[in-house]
This record gives structure tokens, C-alpha cells and sequence, in this order.
RNA sequence: GUGCCCGUAGCUCAAUUGGAUAGAGCACCAGCCUUCUAAGCUGGGGGUUACAGGUUCGAUCCCUGUCGGGCAUGCCA
């Protein structure tokens, strides 16, 4: 909520040409009256296309219907001048006084400011990240882990109840595979030789995970292991154990050996994986209000109900012993198992009764991040909600594209499951959490991205956060040395504020609330790191040319305000994207 | 083969979702520190928006086709 009373400029006239609007003719509800920003200085502050859209109903010239608007304007007091330039655009000239006195605004407003109530307090949930508890995250992960924090925030402050979530593969076949991984490698430690299969997790936090159980309880889960080798057909000890068929063959054996001990190392092991993955993206900033276990879906019974719910509905039928949903019914190009025909429910079943879940949870709206690679999977999920008789658009699925790490101009190498891949943390340590943050979202999310892993390091003008950061840290600075009260420039008269570098600047801060609901709008947080570069460039322009702590107290006060003004917005935006604002560099 | 996404300056990317003369950062060239932080600033060259059509007042954006790239096409998760 804005904590003042100032205006929105942008909705202030578009309320006013609505009102021109119904005066000259019978406005269609369709027609969606926009304010835009100009790009030139000579067009105004704002421009207003109604002119143009209007000109096909009414068979008029727009210029003018333009012409005709303006004059049906009601007076605004925060307007200079009003005028039809091209085609038949409309331009709004904003007061001085108007960009002059809104520094007040935001000084007042402080952390607040750039909040609005665009979402009008609805309910959504950003289920992001969701990564398997099978090992660390990698750089792939850290990227959706920072735009889904970013995007939350930003939807925050925009207005929305925002519940952010970590859905938790805590069921699957992935996870049978790390327990077998790592009872094979505690087995090791206590010198009984088992062939570890090529397809089993080969990286070296499995290790860990055998030692700190052998550390705990000895050889308590040792048991017996030459039994696990009798299932496996005779030629394992020339080829290796490299086939899906062997893997479960092991992990059945493996169940069958240790019995109750089985559920203590899976548990153990994820726990242990859950506990790494939640500081691990603690430290980079992103915490999340629910981490919402898949295997609570099977044990509370909503997957069978859910797959009830389908049978009923006849989208299900057998075949070849499996039982399959009819995705096609929906557009999907092919229909998708929900029922193996061992009996187990597919990872699919278990997702349509998380979702299932979250549309009676009652959110109004649900955004799920995930991974490029998934983009065939949108089809049948959304199908399987259309089966529920549930509104699919009430789910936005946006597609975050992979990360690729560049090193000296070449790619860095990066793999799951070598064990060789680059981890999140150690990117972290690479280049902090700040450029991290930063870097992943300077590009649109469905774009890939290439992390120029020298440039985030670089302490240099090549540094985009850096840039940002210091700009931040300038303006510290100077108020240090100023040394005064607060409070003088809140209430300091900004009329001495009339070059067009401080105009502009002034503009610029105004339009920080609208690019925050553009990115809440369009899911978007590329767009706030993008401004922040404007807005510390324009500063760093200005604090090249312009002394602030000059003789004149007017002016010195209204300069001063004017920077703090860019301090807070600065601090703001950097808060939304995760990064901080240091007070000295 | 089929489906989805993408193609913008030498490189990496924007462009308020159909708006006015398509913009930034790197890189390259030339300048600016005795004064609030040079992790900064100022100036310069750089484009048939992959290509060909179409839709309209107006297209980087929408439609069709061609070429090129990525991803997906499991009773994996």
C-alpha cells in the first residue's frame, strides 16, 4: 500500500480521457485506455494512443478525435501542456512541480515506496525450484531459485498475498536410487567390496552421507550383503551393473536385506539432502513458506482419490496393464500413464493430486516455475485439471531456460550425474550471492542465459552490480558527509530542481511503481534489474556533473533529496531482486 | 518426422506486448581525477530486426512459407 496520497500519474489521466472519452461518444468496454511513457523528451512525459483506436469506430481522422479529446479533458493540476503530435498520438507535458513535489512522496514512503495494490491482496502461490533431494542443487536450480524469489517479491509488493512453495520429490524411484547409493558406499567404508552400479549417484556428498551414518551407528546397518548380488544375473562382474532393470533389482534386494533399516537411511538421506538444499538457498537469499511433500499426497490417500476422481469422470482406461489418462481429450499429443503396470502410480499421477491440492488450498491464482526441459509436460497437466473441472488459466506455467556457464569465453562444463557438475554453492563462492542474484535474472526468463562467470567476478565498470551497488553506496557517502537531519529533506522544497538531468531523474523515480507492477504484470523481473542499470547510470551522469553539498541550502536541501530519493529506490529494487545495497564500497 | 520456444549492432541482450527516429552493456577509438568514492563520467563509429510474402493508419511484435538454432517427444523423476 502507498503510504501517501499521491497519484499514480498513469491512472490519473487515463481515469481523465475515459471521462473525455464518454463525452464525445459511447466508450466500448473492450477499449483499454493506456498511458505510455514516450521515449523523447519532445513528445512529453506521456502519450495517450485513444485518438487512434477510436479512429476506426468513429470513421474519423484521429488527429482529430484527438483534437476533440483534449478539449473534452477535465483539468488536471498536474498538467503543463496537452498536444496532438503524429499519427494522431496525444502528449502529456507533466508540471515541474508535479515531478518536484513527489520526492516528498517517496522520502515519506521510504522501503514502502514502489508498492502498490495492483494484485488487490489476491491470493497466489510461485511454486519454484522443487529440485529431486538427490544431491546439491547446481546452477541450473539456482536460476529458477532467483527469478521465483525475485518474481515473489516483486508480486508482493505489487499488491498480491504471495505464498511461495518447494514441492519435495520425496517418493520416487530418484530417491530409492540415493538410498541404495549410499548404503552401497557405507558398505565400502566398512570394507565389504559390492560392485557400485555406473547409474547409482557417483558424487562424493554420497560418501559423506555413508560416513556420517557409519560414524553414528558403526555397523548397525551392514547386515548382509552378499544376498544382494544373488538376484543379478552372472555377467555383472565383466559388464558392470549399468541397466535401469539392475538398479531396481538392487534396490529390491537391498529393501528385502534391511527390511525396517531401509526406511532409516532413506529417511536418513533425505533429511540429510533437504536440510543441505534449504541452507544452501537460505544463504543465497530465497526461503520459502511451505515445503509441500509429494509422498504426504500417497500417505494422506490423495493420489488414489485423485485418480478415483479421473475413473469416475471415464477419462481413464487399461491397457497393455497399465491404466492411462486421455490427454488427448485436451490436446496433448499423446495420452500419459498414471498407473504402471506394477502398480505404482507414475510421477504424473502424484502431480495432478498436488494440484489437485493447491486449487482447493484456494488460490486465485498459481504460477509454477519450472525448468525448460518441461515444456512437454504442460499439455497433460493442464488436461488433467480441465478432467477436475478446474480452471486451467488460474495456472501460469512459466518456462525458466537453462543457465550456461562461460569461463574464458568457453563453456564450463556441467553434468548431473558425473558428480563433476557446478553446484550452486560453489558459484556462490565463485562470485557472491549478489552478482549470482543479480546475473540470473538480467535476462528475460525464457531466454537462455549465458553467465559470463569473469564479468560476475570482475570489480570492475564491466560489473553490472557493481554499477548498481555503487551508485548506492556514492550517495551513503554523501550524506555522511552532509551529516544532517533527515527530516530537513523530506520537507525541503524541490523547486530548485529544474535541469532536465534532475528532471529526468525525477521522471525516472516516478515511473519505479509502474515498473514494478509491469513486472509483477507480466512475470517478469528482468525488468527491475534493467532499470536499476537506467537509474544508476542517470545518477552516475548527474553526480559527474552536479555538486550536492553546494553553499545555497535550498538547493543543497532539494539536491540532497533528490539523491536520498534515489538511495531508497535503489535500496528498493535491489531488496526485490535479492542483492544488497551497501553503504560503502 | 511431429510439437513448443527462439533468430535484433562484431559479442551478450532490451524494446512499456501493435506505436513515433529500434535502445543498453561489453569490445574498439579519443578525452576527464588538487573539489561529495575514477567500481565513475563525456564524445565517436556501428542495423534492410534471418529471408520472402500478407494483415492495417502503423509490424521487431500478429498470420503463412523458407532457412538456421534450442528443447521435448519413456509404464523416468
Amino acid at each position: 500500500m502507498t503510504s501517501s496520497a499521491y497519484p499514480n500519474f498513469k491512472i490519473h489521466f487515463a481515469g481523465l480521457f475515459r471521462q473525455a472519452g464518454n463525452h464525445i461518444t459511447t466508450l466500448d468496454t473492450s477499449i483499454r485506455i493506456e498511458l505510455a511513457r514516450t521515449k523523447q523528451a519532445s513528445h512529453g512525459d506521456y502519450s495517450c494512443n485513444l485518438a487512434m483506436q477510436l479512429a476506426k469506430p468513429l470513421h474519423k481522422n484521429p488527429r482529430e478525435i484527438a483534437s476533440l479529446l483534449i478539449n473534452a479533458l477535465p483539468p488536471s493540476p498536474y498538467l503543463e501542456k496537452i498536444e496532438v503530435a503524429g499519427a494522431g498520438f496525444i502528449n502529456l507535458f507533466l508540471k515541474n512541480s508535479a515531478k518536484q513535489q513527489y520526492l516528498q512522496h517517496v522520502l515519506q514512503s521510504k522501503t514502502a515506496f514502489g508498492h502498490s495494490d495492483f494484485g488487490q491482496g489476491k491470493k497466489i502461490q510461485v511454486e519454484f525450484v522443487s529440485a529431486n533431494p538427490t544431491g546439491p542443487l547446481h546452477v541450473g536450480h539456482g536460476r529458477g531459485a532467483a527469478i521465483g524469489a525475485s518474481l515473489s517479491s516483486i508480486l508482493a509488493a505489487a499488491g498480491f498475498n504471495v505464498s511461495r512453495e518447494f514441492y519435495v520429490n520425496d517418493a520416487g524411484r530418484q530417491m530409492d536410487i540415493l538410498t541404495l547409493s549410499t548404503w552401497l558406499r557405507y558398505l565400502e567404508l566398512n570394507n565389504i567390496r559390492v560392485p557400485f552400479p555406473e547409474n547409482a549417484y557417483q558424487g562424493n556428498y554420497v560418501k559423506t552421507m555413508a560416513q556420517l551414518i557409519q560414524q553414528a551407528h558403526d555397523q548397525r546397518y551392514v547386515h548382509q550383503p552378499a544376498l544382494l548380488l544373488e538376484d543379478l544375473s552372472e555377467n555383472i562382474h565383466e559388464t558392470g551393473i549399468n541397466t535401469d532393470e539392475q538398479l531396481d533389482q538392487l534396490i529390491a534386494s537391498a529393501k528385502k536385506i534391511l527390511g525396517q533399516d531401509y526406511a532409516y537411511i532413506h529417511n536418513f538421506v533425505l533429511t540429510e539432502q533437504l536440510g543441505d538444499c534449504r541452507n544452501d538457498l537460505m544463504e543465497f537469499g530465497v526461503e520459502f513458506d511451505t515445503w509441500f511433500s509429494e509422498q504426504s499426497l500417497f500417505d494422506n490417500g490423495l493420489v488414489a482419490h485423485t485418480i478415483q476422481l479421473l475413473e469416475k469422470k471415464h477419462y481413464l482406461y487399461l491397457q497393455d496393464g497399465a491404466v492411462w489418462f486421455r490427454s488427448t481429450d485436451f490436446g496433448d499429443e499423446k495420452d500419459r500413464v498414471v498407473q504402471r503396470e506394477n502398480g505404482q502410480f507414475t510421477y504424473f499421477a502424484s502431480d495432478i493430486a498436488y494440484h489437485l491440492n493447491k486449487f482447493e488450498r484456494g488460490f486465485d491464482q498459481m504460477i509454477n516455475i519450472w525448468g525448460a526441459d518441461h515444456h512437454g509436460y504442460i499439455a497433460r497437466v493442464k488436461g488433467a485439471l480441465q478432467a477436475l473441472e478446474l480452471d486451467p488459466e488460474k495456472l501460469e506455467i512459466a518456462l525458466v531456460q537453462f543457465a550456461v556457464l562461460y569461463r574464458d569465453g568457453k563453456k564450463a562444463p556441467m553434468s548431473t550425474r558425473s558428480g563433476e557438475f557446478v553446484t550452486l554453492r560453489e558459484l556462490r563462492q565463485e562470485v557472491g550471492k549478489d552478482a549470482a542474484r543479480f546475473f540470473y535474472v538480467m535476462r528475460k526468463s525464457d531466454q537462455h542465459l549465458d553467465f559470463d562467470l569473469d564479468l560476475a567476478k570482475s570489480q570492475s565498470n564491466e560489473n553490472p552490480v557493481y554499477y548498481v551497488q555503487y551508485a548506492h553506496a556514492r550517495v551513503c557517502s554523501v550524506l555522511v558527509q552532509w551529516d544532517g537531519d533527515m527530516n530537513n529533506l523530506v520537507n525541503a522544497s524541490a523547486e530548485a530542481l529544474s535541469s532536465s538531468a534532475e528532471l529526468a531523474l525525477l521522471q525516472k523515480l516516478i515511473d519505479f511503481p509502474d515498473t514494478v507492477e509491469m513486472a509483477a504484470k507480466e512475470f517478469s523481473p528482468h525488468l527491475i534489474a534493467f532499470y536499476l542499470r537506467e537509474l544508476a547510470s542517470e545518477f552516475h551522469s548527474y553526480y559527474n556533473s552536479t555538486r550536492f553539498l553546494v553553499p545555497e541550502i535550498p538547493l543543497q536541501h532539494a539536491r540532497l533529496a533528490l539523491i536520498a530519493s534515489i538511495r531508497e529506490v535503489l535500496n528498493n529494487g535491489l531488496r526485490l531482486l535479492g542483492v544488497s545495497a551497501p553503504d560503502k564500497m
